[in-house]
DNA sequence: GACAAAAGCGTAAACGTTTTCATGAGTCAT
DNA sequence: ATGACTCATGAAAACGTTTACGCTTTTGTC
């Protein structure tokens, strides 16, 4: 028994009276036992409240049953509840989450992968981050670290699940074009990361197919501190003739837009349409409720949960799989035609 | 070499040309090594790549420092933010976190919580739980398994954090009291978690103390979805004569509320005050603006972290902390004297 | 009833560390 | 020059599993 009063496989064995070698079998109903010795060591191992002991199995197994994830942030509810959805999913196979957070950090992105390496994950998950390293990813997953890509771009040849952003900007775009809008606010995400550049092409192939031109001035793509944000919008509110709708392209993005036009007086939809990307409570309840272009959370940490075990299942792990995740529009009605605005 | 590629400190250790022992104490300067070997191994560690392998150090040492912890939901945004605080704290100590959903389920919380031992998790934060067991928690700690409690009841003896939900309710209350209004309708979380124990309590103990009775029917406190939250909402509003003030007594009630009390006309602050326990963007956002007792989730995250650390150590873990979150009133006009309403 | 095949079991190695212990070499004072 | 030190090192045990291997016993077949 070991110190700490927990009952180890020899402590079964002693109890069943086989040796090791026989209880480890019996438990895994693994190899040559009899049928009545499996009996006498489960119940052994049942009385003494015998639990494996996972790190012992881990160095002999060399498997960790543990996948690590790692996010820009844990507390974005985007992230949040894809965690939720990935973790309950992958718990279902015998396999724990583990989370890190990048802070949208190259340097720590790298740490935080060699902290997981030495934890002996049995496969990570990506999500998007600045400079994304695709050569990076791809000699991890060469190394025998199988990887799973999430919103970034990486090489063809690994697993990965996109969110269709690109097509659900290019919609919430057409959206704004059909109602006569001509001249689109943009307040988007940082460009550097890949929802925020798949975005804005989006937008503007929508813009180009309606025979506009994309205008830099119309765009603001920076972080998305919520004070930042707004200043932004007060500066997109100052362009003469002024934008009729605003785009929120970033899923964070719409408290600051909605906070500088209310500062400003103006209504919405009936001075200014506003569109935004990714559901929450906030655009749910606004008033007036502000439509947007959202998908499914859930789907996105199911999805990337069963392109991990389908990668570390070693009958389907050889051909990679790419899975992208629709979008939808919900018209709340925070859209309508061009409103009256100072030229 | 392992054969996955993997250097070990057996490789180290012939590259420098000595044992493998003596590579172990160089690397962690230990015991007695010279110098000049320390030089040398450092040297040939660095050229190989080499990096401990956490699994076995785990299994020798008999510590794998990682932490658990059980919310019941990870994608609350309340949790969330307490984690990724958490986390952060951990990690600087290297530590890392594991963290589960109980989904609010005390069979599930005891199936984490043997999935976490088997793990050998040095430490195990508890967020609150249905039906919680005190003893069980009683029972971890003393079995050589640090508990750390989190907005749950546990016994003397245990460390753990409370926010002051019992004292936020009270000054929301009160707040609302001093305006005059004397029927306050309470939609509350759960009474079967300690949170909305001690809201439930802290209203009942402003209103006593203010002179005015305890009524069971302004109260709804059950599960927290948003359709449930906003159909409750109706029948309080049906209440004659009508409450003059809805509390939110749940980080995630507010949006029914709000939306009860939308669809059915009542305006804020002029017809009915509203008050809400946790801040959001909703409350932030909202118009008008929604006022609110809240706490700081970083600090909720750091303190458990260090409540965790705190008992990890050797010299400082055998005597129990408290620490109590402070709330604070963020006055943003959602609440007026008593309005005119249908009696 | 003899022999081959199969079944059941125990022994020991292995996974990658850390640490105890023994050993031999060097240092210093007597 | 001898003894009593200290110091650096290597060998080996230990952590708790799983599994390859070989031995003994049982089973099956003619």
């Amino acid at each position: 028994m070991a110190k700490d009063g927990r009952k180890t496989i020899k402590d079964v064995a002693a109890a069943a009276g086989v040796s090791i070698g026989t209880a480890s079998r019996a438990l895994n109903r693994r190899g040559r036992v009899s049928d009545a010795t499996v009996i006498r060591v489960t119940n052994a191992a049942k009385k003494l409240g015998y639990q494996p002991d996972a790190i012992a199995q881990s160095l002999r197994l060399k498997s960790t049953m543990v996948v690590g994830m790692l996010v820009t942030d844990l507390s974005n509810p985007f992230f949040a509840g894809v965690i939720r959805a990935a973790e309950r999913r992958l718990q279902q196979a015998g396999y724990a989450l583990l989370v890190g957070n990048t802070d949208n950090d190259r340097t720590r992105e790298q740490q935080l992968i060699d902290l997981f390496r030495r934890r002996r994950v049995d496969g990570l998950i990506l999500g998007p981050c600045e400079a994304e390293d695709t050569d990076m990813m791809a000699l991890l997953d060469a190394g025998d670290l199988p990887v799973i890509g999430y919103d970034r771009d990486f090489d063809e040849g690994l697993s990965g699940l996109h969110v269709a952003h690109r097509k659900a900007a290019y919609d919430a775009t057409r959206h704004l074009l059909n109602l006569g809008h001509e001249r689109i606010a943009l307040l988007s995400s940082s460009v550097r990361l890949s929802p925020g550049r798949e975005r804005i092409a989006g937008y503007r192939q929508a813009l180009e197919e309606h025979g506009l031109p994309f205008r830099e001035d119309l765009i603001r793509a920076h972080q998305s501190s919520m004070e930042f944000v707004t200043s932004e919008a007060y500066s997109l509110m100052s362009i003469r003739p002024a934008p009729t709708a605003f785009l929120s392209l970033g899923t964070r993005m719409l408290a600051g837009t909605l906070e500088g036009l209310r500062d400003n007086g103006w209504r919405v939809p009936e001075d200014v349409s506003v569109l935004t990307v990714g559901d929450t409570d906030l655009a749910r309840l606004y008033a007036p409720p502000i439509s947007t272009v959202t998908w499914d959370l859930t789907s996105v940490g199911e999805n990337l949960a069963e392109l991990m075990l389908r990668r570390l299942d070693p009958e389907t792990g050889s051909d990679p799989r790419r899975i992208v995740i629709p979008t939808r529009l919900i018209d709340r009605g925070s859209c309508g035609r061009p409103g009256h605005l100072p030229d």
